[in-house]
DNA sequence: TGTTAGCACTCAACAGCTCCGAGTGCTAAC
DNA sequence: GTTAGCACTCGGAGCTGTTGAGTGCTAACA
C-alpha cells in the first residue's frame, strides 16, 4: 500500500491514495467545506464505503483531518505538502497576462524599489494573498557614485548610487553658501574614501575621523557626510515589507483565524525575521511552507509562498505571498516564480552597470 | 430649554442636557457599551428617573440613540457633532511626547513625501486608526532644477526639483554614449523649455514639438526627454494613501460594521476622492466628518479627522485619520492638529528655498 | 482479498423556548 | 420640577430537540 523508501519517512502513496488526496486538496481549495466521501467516489467510480476505508487510513497516515467525529475530511499540513512535492499540475499565466504583467510593471520603473513594489501590487491583485517582500540587499554592493546638486544657494540634492543600481538621494542644508570651492573639497573627500568602496564600510567611526581631519575651512561639509552616511546605510539595509494585509479579510468566513493573522502581521510589519527565517533554511529559489512549516505559530494556519530575485547574477531579495493554508498551489506557485523572475530581468535590464 | 438661534437649526441645549450629553459621548468613548440613566445619575446627583426624562427628550431631538426599546443610549452623529462643537475639551499632547514625535519624523526626512510618510506612521500608532493623507501638490509649481548625472557610459540619472521642493528621480538608459555634447544638448532644452514654467505645462504635445525639432543628431535625447516628462507628471500629481487599515481591527467586535469599512476603504485605497469630496466643503483647516456627514454611505459609521497642512504659506496636502465614529475626538483632534503643523513646519524648515 | 450495502452512531447547525437583567416609559405622589 | 414605583421591552445566555451530512463497523458478495 505504500512504499517507505530509503531516506525514511518519504513514502508513495497508492495511485488511488493519491487520487482521493488530490480530490480533497483540491475540493477543499475549491469549496472551502470540509470534503465527504461522498462527493469524490463518483469521480473514481468505486462505492462511497471503499473511498472511506481509504480516506480513514490517509487519516492515520496524517495527511487528512477531521474537525470532528462526523465531519468530512479536510487536508492537513503534511497532505498539502504532499500533493504539492507529488500531485500538483502547475496552471501558468496566459501569454496575455505575461505580457500585461510585464507593462504594468515597467510602467513606473524609476528605481530597483519601485520594480519590486510594482511587483508586490500586481502579484496581490493577481492572487488575492498579502504579498511580503525584501528590497533589494547587497552587502558587497560598492558605491559607485556621489553627486552634490546644488538646488539654491544653500541647500544641495545629494545622490548617491551603488553598484547594484540602489538609488538614494536627500535634500540637504548647510550654513554657508555653497560654491565651486565647496564642491570641490566634498568631492576629494568623497573620491578619497568612499568610491569604489562598500556601502557597509561607512561607519560613524571613519565619519568621524574624516570630520577631524577637516581643515576649519570645511567644517561646513560635516552635515554633508552626516547625510552621506545616511543615505548609504539606507542603501545597505534590506526593508522588510508586508503589503495588501486586507486582500485576506476575503477569507475572514472561511478561516477562523485569519484575523488573528492579520494582527500578527501589523505587529510583525517591520520586521524582517518574517522573510528571514525562512529563506535561510533553503537554499532554494522557491520556498513553499504550509501551516506548521512556517516558523511563527501564529502563522501554522497560513502558508507562504516566497521566492528570490536576483540583481545580475546576485540573488538580493524575497518576494512572495501570505495566504491562507488553502490557496490554488498550481496556480499560485506559478504566479510568484515568474513575477521574481521578471522582476530580476526587468531590474538587470534597467539598471544593471553591464558595459565596463 | 432650548434656544434657537438667529441662523436657525443651531441650538444651545440646557446645562443639565448638555451634562448629560457629554456623559453618554464619553461614556460611550470610554466603553462602548450604550450608557444607561443609573450610571449618569450619580455624577449629576439626581435621579436616575430625572435622567431618563432628560435623555427621552434628546432622543426626540435627535442627539441620542437606542438600538432598541429598553436599551440604553448611544450618540448619534448630530450628539457627536453637538459634543465636539460644544462640549470638548482639548487634550493635548504632553511637551515630551511632542519631542518624541518631532524627533521621529525628522529622522529620516529626506523629502517632504517622506516627512509626510513619517507623520502618517506616528499618527497611525498615536491613534490607533487607519491613516490617510495626500503628498504635497502644487499645481502653481515650477521646474526648478533638472540635472543629468551621468552614472556609467550609457546610463544617467535624471533630477527633477520643483519649487515646492518635490524631489524626484529616476535611471535612464540611452542608446549612446553620454558625452559633454550630449548633455550641452539636453541642458539646452532643458534651459530653454522648461525651467522656470510650470510642471503642468509640460504636455505630451510640447514634448513631441520638441522632439521633432531636434536635429538627427540628438535624437538619442528623445528617451531623456520622456523620462522627464514621467517625472513631472509625477510630481505635479498628488497621490492618496489609506495607510494602517489594520488598525481598524481592534474594533471589530465593537462596532459591527468595521470590516465592511475596511473592505470599502482596500476598494477606494488609490483613489484620491476619499480626500477631495470632503476637503472642498470646507476652507478651514481642520474638518471633522463624523458618520452620516462623510460623503460615502459605507462611512456612515465611521469619522474623518483631517487637517491641511501647508509648504511655506500654501497649503499643498491633507493628512489625517478614519476610525469608527466611537473616537477619542478630545485626543484625536489635537493630535491630527499638531501633527499637520508640525509636517508643515518641519518640510517648509527643511525644503524650502527662500532665499531668493 | 478487496469491495460494497446497510446500519447505528456522531456531531454541527439551526430553530424554538425560557429565564434573567438592564433599562425604559409612565404615573402618581412629593 | 423631582422622585419612587411599577409594568413592560428586549437582547443574550442557556437549554432542548430536530435535521442532515458524514462516519465507522460489520457482514455479505465477487
Amino acid at each position: 500500500m505504500l512504499t517507505i523508501n530509503a531516506e525514511g519517512g518519504e513514502v508513495k502513496l497508492s495511485d488511488r491514495k493519491e487520487k482521493i488526496l488530490a480530490c480533497v486538496v483540491e475540493g477543499y481549495i475549491a469549496s472551502g467545506e470540509p470534503i465527504g466521501s461522498k462527493s469524490i467516489c463518483e469521480e473514481l467510480s468505486v462505492s462511497s464505503a471503499t473511498v472511506r476505508n481509504e480516506m480513514s487510513e490517509l487519516c492515520e497516515l496524517g495527511y487528512l483531518e477531521k474537525r470532528h467525529t462526523s465531519s468530512g475530511r479536510i487536508p492537513s499540513a503534511k497532505g498539502y505538502r504532499y500533493y504539492v512535492d507529488n500531485l500538483i499540475t502547475p496552471n501558468p499565466l496566459s501569454d496575455e497576462e505575461c505580457i500585461r504583467i510585464e507593462n504594468e510593471i515597467t510602467k513606473d520603473a524609476t528605481s530597483p524599489e519601485q520594480v519590486i513594489k510594482n511587483a508586490s501590487n500586481v502579484l496581490a491583485e493577481l492572487t488575492g494573498c498579502a504579498t511580503v517582500f525584501t528590497t533589494p540587499e547587497d552587502k558587497n554592493a560598492q558605491i559607485q557614485k556621489v553627486e552634490l546638486i546644488p538646488a539654491s544657494k544653500r541647500t544641495a540634492i545629494l545622490v548617491l548610487l551603488t553598484s547594484s543600481g540602489i538609488l538614494k538621494n536627500c535634500v540637504c542644508r548647510i550654513d554657508i553658501e555653497i560654491d565651486e570651492n565647496l564642491k570641490d573639497s566634498f568631492k576629494d573627500i568623497v573620491d578619497k574614501y568612499f568610491i569604489g568602496s562598500s556601502v557597509t564600510e561607512m561607519t560613524p567611526e571613519l565619519l568621524e575621523r574624516i570630520i577631524e581631519s577637516l581643515g576649519s575651512e570645511n567644517y561646513a561639509i560635516t552635515p554633508l557626510l552626516s547625510a552621506l552616511y545616511s543615505l548609504s546605510k539606507d542603501a545597505s539595509q534590506s526593508k522588510t515589507v508586508v503589503e495588501s494585509q486586507t486582500n485576506l479579510l476575503a477569507y475572514r468566513n472561511e478561516t477562523d483565524n485569519m484575523l488573528e493573522l492579520l494582527d500578527f502581521l501589523r505587529s510583525r510589519e517591520q520586521s524582517s525575521q518574517l522573510v528571514a527565517y525562512q529563506s535561510t533554511s533553503k537554499s532554494d529559489m522557491l520556498s513553499i511552507l504550509i501551516g506548521s512549516e512556517n516558523y511563527f505559530s501564529e502563522m501554522s494556519n497560513s502558508s507562504m509562498i516566497l521566492a528570490r530575485y536576483a540583481f545580475g547574477n546576485r540573488e538580493v531579495g524575497t518576494l512572495g505571498i501570505i495566504g491562507p493554508t488553502r490557496i490554488d498551489y498550481s496556480k499560485l506557485i506559478p504566479n510568484v516564480k515568474y513575477l521574481t523572475e521578471l522582476v530580476g530581468r526587468v531590474i538587470t535590464d534597467k539598471f544593471e552597470d553591464n558595459e565596463t
